[in-house]
Formats: structure tokens, C-alpha cells, sequence
DNA sequence: CTGAAAGCGCTTACAG
DNA sequence: CTGAAAGCGCTTACAG
């Protein structure tokens, strides 16, 4: 390894002092355009590396931006982060990923890494259960936060998401449009306000239709590939033989859909299975699964370009706009079709 | 934002020097218990925070790891990750995440981003073209550099990653078995080590059989669900119509298999189709897709140890076993069916 | 346009 | 067992 390069030693060779070469590394107007170039061309040639640890310490700003979601592996925070990804790399802005698997601990750990590595600010998906308290501390201490996806009530911090309860509405409607009038409720939960407000949506479309809605005919739990598959079971056995399900996301929908097919049965003829998010493989599934738009590049578009907007010391409201839902009918939903 | 507290903050409040509480809070038997837990619960009361930077500029460490690989989104690289995650958790290292897209100017900007933050390693699976250069020049930084799932002839450093002509063979084989004598391979590339030996795998067991290799039957590219469905009407229309498909890996084999679907047939029955990897998925993919486990987690796994142990200052050779990858049977995958 | 000097907040010999 | 002091490698007033 060879001998460490610092500014000065580049200083040293070219008689100059560390201030200019500081400065003229960083393109600054102060120095002549002849040094400067001088000083440049020379750090390239010998290999010198910033040192962003010793710059950070001094000027208390780290280029540093943390993000932590439920799973980066769920392509629904996967296709959020990459929107992030575009957003942040455009201000030059180095990103650390966690997941938190919804552990208070864990989330709180990562934050906790972040207040000492000096980041410039969060964006997080909080955890189910998440106190404010845990938000105004991170802020308290000087790292700015953005929520996505979930909101926290009291946290008074910018929060990007979906307008659930009108997206699942929306869905709902579709399915009753069709003719369907026992409709099942496959996922979620009600520990998050995505959760509440998703099952008020097919709460209020039912009986905006005059259908009677059963507590029997919602499965919680399913947000997964390989939970919705195991959910097919208790689909098919639930009371009144619902002839369609409003899933969580699209991830249950196409593992029901899976579940389904083994049972000899098909999504959109035998039964009607509607999604949420409109996640790229919805489209190419099999069916095509029908589903709800959820705006995830539109969520990590506008919460990266927030979040940069308070680096920058500008005023970002606590209240922000709801993105609009959008259905989108493929093959999976149909005429309802009585099983026996 | 409260007055910003530091060690000299606690140590002038409790009468002590900054060393002696520097020491305290990490826990050293160089200060006396009574002292030690004094210290510790002031701090922990104030609302202390650990400036790690200040902390690292001074020892050199950092507790960074850097992981780049080419997709994040990428479930088989979502499992790699994931097992490197426990393995890093446990060692106390916070991980920065990036992907480079096989685009060597992002490679190369990530390494420079984890030079300057000093961190302490990095574990890479290289963008197609990487030069040996690129992971000496990390090296010769102090930046030890781990390789996983392609390797990088004459960077000299610890690679982990399966047998790929081992497997493709296995899969080839099991076709053949079956009665498949016309079998093409379905995406990949040539520009990685991974690429070519898939490919001669298959060439391998193919030509151990006594079947004729048409070059034909190759359709390079597809690495994604969508590259594979899209390759459907490709491969239904190949010369001398090949009876099955021997996938670069699950996405691809997924897709096409989706692409199938909407053409009317059915994998396993119509057209025999193996994927690569054994994906989460894979098994409750419709049908069950018939793979090769290549070995995720074990990857991820080792390669996370390895650097570890680099980082403790053990020798890790640069010779390392290939992981040994099985086939695994289900439902997409039949006797052979001509199509007219 | 350039330089000398202080300081960011830690840790680590060294002395006692 | 504890303290005084130097130093990690930058940047930023300040002076000239």
C-alpha cells in the first residue's frame, strides 16, 4: 500500500499552500485558473484520495443520505429505491439501504448509525408501530426526515404515499362493476395506516353498493408471494364462496393467483383476483393481473427531491398531496363465476 | 437542535478527562467499573452521540463495508444480499449498498466513494469488463476486496461462486434424460466468466450425449422476467423447433414460461423449460419451476466471512471451491411433446 | 490571489 | 487507574 497522499503532500510538492490546494480542488474562483489546473492535473497523476472523513468533520455536512424500508427485496421498495437511487445520485449524494423487517430495534440501530456517521439526512418507511418520538429525535439531533409509503401520525414531517383507501376503492368498484357482490379481502393488516386505510376503502365501496360486507372475508396477513400461495387454502373454504378477492398488494394477488392454479382453478375465469401497486411483473404475469397503480417511482421521486430540498434549507411542508391512484384492468378479473 | 454534546461535555461535567471517558464508553478494563458505569449512564441521560467520523479519521477504521453488485432489485441478488446482511450484522459493520448496472464508470465511482470514506472492505460482483486493475488499484488503497457470483481473471482476490458449467450440465442432463434431443439456451452472455461456462455446460452434456450443438438454438441476452417473455415467439419459431429450454436462470425461465402461457402452452407439457438459481419463487411459480440451486445464501454467506476475516487480518487465499450446485426437480420440466 | 493557523471530535501513546 | 497532549486530514475565517 502506498504512502498515504494527503493535501499537504501535494501542497508540499507544488509550493503551495493546503488552503489553495483545498480550494483549487474543489474549483474554487479564489484560485487562478493556471494553479489550479496545476494542482488538479498533479493530485490525478499521484493518485491522491479525499479524505471525506477529516472534510465532514469539519464542515458537519457528510453526503450522506440513509434510507430504510420493511425489505429492499420486495420489488415494491425495490422500485421506490431505484427512483430514490436516480433522484439522489443527480446531488452527488452517497445512500446507505437497511431494512428494518419492521423491528423497532433495528430501525432504531440504523438511525442511531446514521447520527454518527454524521448523515445529512433519512428517508425511512417507518417501521409498524414507530412512536413519533423516534422521528423528532432523529430530527432533533440534525438529521432531517422523509417518510414513504407509511405515514406517522405526529411525526410532522413530509410523508409521500398513496391515497389507499381510494385506491382499494377503486378496486372494489371494479369488482362490483363486473357483477361481483361476495368479494373477500386477501392481506394486510391493521398495524400501519396503509393497512387501515386500505380495508376502510373496500369498506366503504361495498356499502356505497349496498353489499353487506362480512368480517369473515378478510384473510390479514399476505404480503407476500409465498403468503398469498398459502392463502388460497382459506380462500377457497371461506363462508359464502366470495367469487372474487381485493388483494393487498400485487405480490399475494400473484400468489393466490399461483395457489389458485394448482387447485385447478384460474384467475379471471374461475375467480377474480385484483392487486395493488402495479409493480413491473404484473403486467407479464399469468394472467395479467389487474390492479392499482400506487406510484412507487412517483413516491421516490418526490421524497428524494424533498428531502435534498431541506438539505438545502428550504421550507418542505408537513402536508403533502396524496398520490392519485390508478386502475388498471388486464386478465385477471372477470364475470363472476360460481364455484360449487 | 440542542447544544451539540461531545466527550470533553461529559467529561467536564463528571471531572474526568476525555481519555478516560473515551475508554469508558468502549467498555475498557483500563477504567474502574464504578467510574465506568458513571460515566456511561451520564451519557446514555445527555443524549450522547458517537462521532464516528472524528473517531475514524483518528484510527482509520470505519466499520463501512461497501457490497455493488448489478441490480439490487434482482432477487438473486436480493438472497446474496440478505445472507451478506446476517453476516455483516453480526460483525457490527454497517453496509452501502450500490448498484453499477455493468456500467464501469458507476463501479468505478462507487470504490472511489468508499476509498473516501475510508471504508474498512468491499464485496463485489464486478461489472462485465471489469479489469484486474480496477480491484488492484482498491487493494493497493487498503480497500480488500472480496468477488462474488463472476470472478475476475488476475485481480488475485478471494471469488465466490458456483459451478455454472457444472450446473448447466446438470440441467442439460436432466432434459436429455427425459428424452429431449433438441434443446436451446435461453439468455446469458458472453462477456462474463459465469456466461461462457453456462454455455459450455450445456455444449458439455449435450455433446457427452451425442447431440448436435445448433448454434442456432442459442438466444442470447435474456436476464430478466420480461427479457424472457419477450423471447417467447423467438423460441417458439427456432429452426428444427427445439422441444425444450434450458433458461440462463428462474427470472428468465419465469418469464418465458409466462410467455408460453399466453401462447397457449403450457410448460412441463407443451415445452419443457429449467431455470437456474432455485429462486424463492421458483417453487410456487406456475407451474413449479424445475431449476439448478446455485447456492445464494452460501455465497453470500462465505464471501461476507471471508472479508471479515480479511478485515481481522487473516489470510484468505484467492483459490476458493466452487459451490457445488444441485438440480431440482418439479413441474416444468416433462418428456419431450412435438409441436406442429 | 495565496498562506499561516485554528479547530472539527475523537483515540492513543506516554507519564504518573 | 487517570490525565495532558498530540495528531488524524481536512476547511475556513483572517490577514496580507
Amino acid at each position: 500500500m502506498a504512502q498515504k497522499i494527503k493535501l499537504s503532500t501535494i501542497a508540499d510538492a507544488l509550493g503551495v499552500s493546503t488552503a489553495t490546494v483545498s480550494l483549487a480542488l474543489r474549483d474554487s474562483a479564489l484560485v487562478a485558473s493556471t494553479t489550479r489546473e496545476r494542482i488538479k492535473t498533479h493530485a490525478r497523476e499521484i493518485g491522491y484520495i479525499y479524505n471525506r472523513r477529516a472534510a465532514s468533520l469539519r464542515t458537519s455536512r457528510s453526503g450522506i443520505v440513509g434510507v430504510v424500508v420493511h425489505d429492499i427485496m420486495n420489488p415494491f421498495f425495490a422500485e421506490i429505491l431505484r427512483s430514490i437511487e436516480t433522484e439522489l445520485d443527480r446531488s452527488r449524494q452517497t445512500f446507505i439501504l437497511s431494512n428494518h423487517y419492521d423491528d423497532l430495534e433495528k430501525q432504531r440501530n440504523f438511525v442511531d448509525t446514521l447520527l454518527q456517521l454524521g448523515a445529512d439526512g433519512v428517508i425511512m418507511s417507518p417501521a409498524i408501530g414507530t412512536p413519533p418520538e423516534d422521528i423528532r429525535m432523529a430530527e432533533d439531533n440534525g438529521l432531517p426526515a422523509v417518510l414513504i409509503a407509511r405515514d406517522v401520525e405526529g411525526a410532522a414531517v413530509p410523508a409521500f404515499r398513496g391515497d389507499d383507501s381510494y385506491g382499494t376503492a377503486l378496486a372494489t368498484r371494479h369488482l362490483i362493476e363486473l357483477g361481483h357482490t361476495r368479494i373477500a379481502m386477501v392481506g394486510g393488516t391493521d398495524g400501519t395506516s396503509t393497512g387501515r386505510d386500505r380495508y376502510q376503502g373496500y369498506k366503504n365501496a361495498m356499502e356505497a353498493a349496498g353489499l353487506s360486507v362480512d368480517a369473515a372475508w378478510r384473510i390479514p396477513g399476505p404480503r407476500t408471494k409465498q403468503a398469498g400461495f398459502d392463502a388460497t387454502e382459506r380462500f377457497l373454504s371461506l363462508p359464502g364462496k366470495p367469487t372474487a378477492a381485493v388483494c393487498w398488494n400485487d405480490l399475494s394477488a400473484i400468489g393466490l393467483m399461483n395457489g389458485l392454479f394448482r387447485a385447478g382453478l384460474v384467475a379471471g375465469r374461475d375467480v377474480s383476483v385484483i392487486g395493488y401497486d402495479d409493480l413491473e411483473e404484473a403486467a407479464i404475469a399469468t394472467p395479467a393481473l389487474t390492479t392499482v397503480w400506487n406510484g412507487q417511482r412517483e413516491v421516490g421521486h418526490r421524497a428524494a427531491s424533498a428531502l435534498v430540498a431541506r438539505l438545502n434549507g428550504e421550507e418542505v411542508s408537513a402536508e403533502q398531496e396524496l398520490i392519485h391512484p390508478e386502475l388498471r384492468i388486464r386478465a385477471s378479473t372477470g364475470k363472476p363465476h360460481e364455484r360449487n
